[in-house]
DNA sequence: TCGTTTTTCTAGAACGATTTAGAAGAACGA
DNA sequence: TCGTTCTTCTAAATCGTTCTAGAAAAACGA
């Protein structure tokens, strides 16, 4: 029963073994006959096809790709966001034959040696929101493993597929301006927060590149506004949930909340319903990503088109006919109900 | 540059090759001063550790175990419960250093040889939500590759971890029981519907064994009840919404509608508040699964452990300790305001 | 019919590591 | 001092393929 190679069955056919391993990868460098013959003695002897590893050695191709997410799997997979792009990413890669190897990068086992970014068998990364200068990401230069990040990173020769931020967030800052809102809080993902009290950070304490650039649009299109910056842990709707509360219960209301992601908006609008607060009227509620509970919930958000981006990281790294290597998505201010004019003083 | 091997970097440190892997993988084998030589010489070489594909061949491991979805990956995500499954999952398999391989079951690439499930280099795979005989489950068994499914197969020598669908179904059955229903539509999952009408389903029409199981188990509890089996597509938020949309706009209305899992209760919780029912009052609403946003929203279901099933997975499959290979995990009926008795005729 | 091309198959060398069995030297106890 | 046990390291086999180069046979054109 076990043990039964591509030897094996050439022996028992009676030809040699690169037959045998033509007859299951080039079936034209061999007669129908025979390789229906090779086929039928397999089957015979349950082999069940070339060895993984074994293939994956010799041709140099390991037939997989690894997605690289920050922190815990739970949390990536709890945004929708992250869901389209991997749809996105897993629709290439469907198309050509490879897998996905998720690889969760729980700070611990970066420092040892054995971890995942270091064994895996992959022949490229995506890497999905992972922070800059992130030891994953030099592991990955070291193997010499074609990667493209969603960030736009800081050096010009790492391939990206990504959003202008700052002017992603200006589109939505412009908006906020124009309905007279001077008094926004921004809902951010942040560690320090995770598991804890709210936190209200400073710019330089968000940790996120991507984060900071949309705070920095946020404030170069609004620049007469106080923007706070609150945090109510990872990204999630638990954590809009939980800055929105902080911030609503306070003394010192805004007239605006910008979640950086739809989820955290959704769970802020959570906490405004509970409060009897009507978003558009009350407060102004504004998310980014566009994600499909947006359009349920009415929420005004930045669209950023979530599943090509998806696409374009698998072309770059499985489409050998694919010759960009940086990409500069589209974005879009979605308005909704959920903004308006922010009330008289 | 390229082309740095095992090899190449003991030749440099004038030792032999099995020196340099016992640096890796065995440092106990070996004088520190050795090793720490043999490290930076690697380091200064670019050497970058052991190829995954070689060390998979020769030590037989490939570091990593698949996870096996039905159709497509968005649908798998959308689902919190599939992404608490994942995540219990993910923790084990972090423990022992291991990866999760995604694999899509695209109809398409099961009849072509050159599908994920026949090449992919896995020690193992966990069988998510895959209905019985299944091409791919067939493929795993050809390959020997052990397994453990999310459900309770017909062969007695699989592996599995799940719950008691009939008794956990019961359990929802009595309590709507006596609070008086009779008139039940229950929502499904179902290829049949989706991208186009919602249809209505005979028990024989809808395909996943656990569903079959959770309506027989609804219906022993109730006897005396109608019970009618609607979809409105894939398992997702959106075919719970329109089910039950097809459901509330007809002349036929249920005094209780159930969704065999949370998202799609939770769609059908919108149509509800769209005609401006108020669950638990006008009309009672039941979900399975018990996720996060189910108790938010107040919605009456069955909890299960999702996370301890995926941790369990992952137990028996990388766990040489565990000698656990069927596992019935237990369920609890939560009631919340969506479930109220039924309005006098 | 004879050279030339095409088809069909094979031998043997990689691919890059790990493993097993064992050698050489150091340390040890009496 | 001598036999014994550790410690530290090595040689050679092996994992199961795919690839390169080329041989033998068949088909082809003139």
């Amino acid at each position: 029963m076990a043990g039964v190679t591509l030897k094996t069955v050439a022996k028992a056919v009676g030809v040699s073994p690169s037959t045998v391993s033509n007859a299951y990868n080039k079936p034209d460098q061999l007669s129908t006959a025979l390789r229906e013959r090779i086929l039928a003695t397999a089957q015979e002897l349950g082999y069940a096809g070339p060895d993984a590893s074994a293939r994956a050695l010799r041709s140099g191709k390991a037939g997989a790709v690894g997605v690289l997410f920050t922190d815990k799997l739970a949390y990536a997979f709890s945004d929708p966001y992250a869901v389209g792009f991997l749809a996105g990413l897993a629709e290439v890669a469907e198309e050509f034959a490879t897998s996905l190897l998720l690889m969760p990068l729980s700070s611990t086992d970066i420092a040892g040696g054995s971890n995942a970014v270091q064994q895996a068998a992959i022949d490229a990364a995506a890497i999905f929101c992972v922070p800059g200068g992130h030891p994953a990401l030099e592991i990955l230069a070291n193997r010499g493993i074609p990667a493209v990040s969603t960030d736009r990173g800081d050096h010009p020769d790492l391939s990206w597929v990504a959003i202008d931020e700052v002017e992603a967030a200006a589109q939505l800052g412009e908006h906020l301006a124009r309905l007279g809102h001077r008094e926004v809080v921004v809902l951010v993902d942040n560690a320090q927060a995770a598991g804890g009290r709210p936190v209200e950070l400073t710019l330089d304490e968000v940790g996120y590149t991507d984060c900071e650039l949309r705070i920095q649009g946020l404030q170069k299109a609004m620049p007469d506004a106080r923007l706070r910056i609150v945090s109510g842990g990872h990204n999630a709707f638990a954590s809009g949930l939980k800055g929105a509360e902080f911030v609503l219960d306070s003394q010192d209301r805004p007239t605006a909340i910008v979640g950086l992601s739809d989820v955290q908006a959704l769970g802020a609008l959570e906490a405004m319903k509970v409060r009897g607060l009507t978003p558009g009227r009350d407060l102004t509620l504004a998310g980014f990503d566009d994600i499909p509970a947006a359009a349920a919930a009415g929420l005004t958000t930045v669209r950023q088109p979530i599943k090509d981006k998806g696409r374009a990281v698998g072309r770059i790294l499985l489409d050998p006919a694919s010759t960009e290597r940086q990409l500069l998505m589209p974005t879009q201010l979605i308005v909704r109900s959920s903004s308006g004019p922010a009330p008289k003083p």
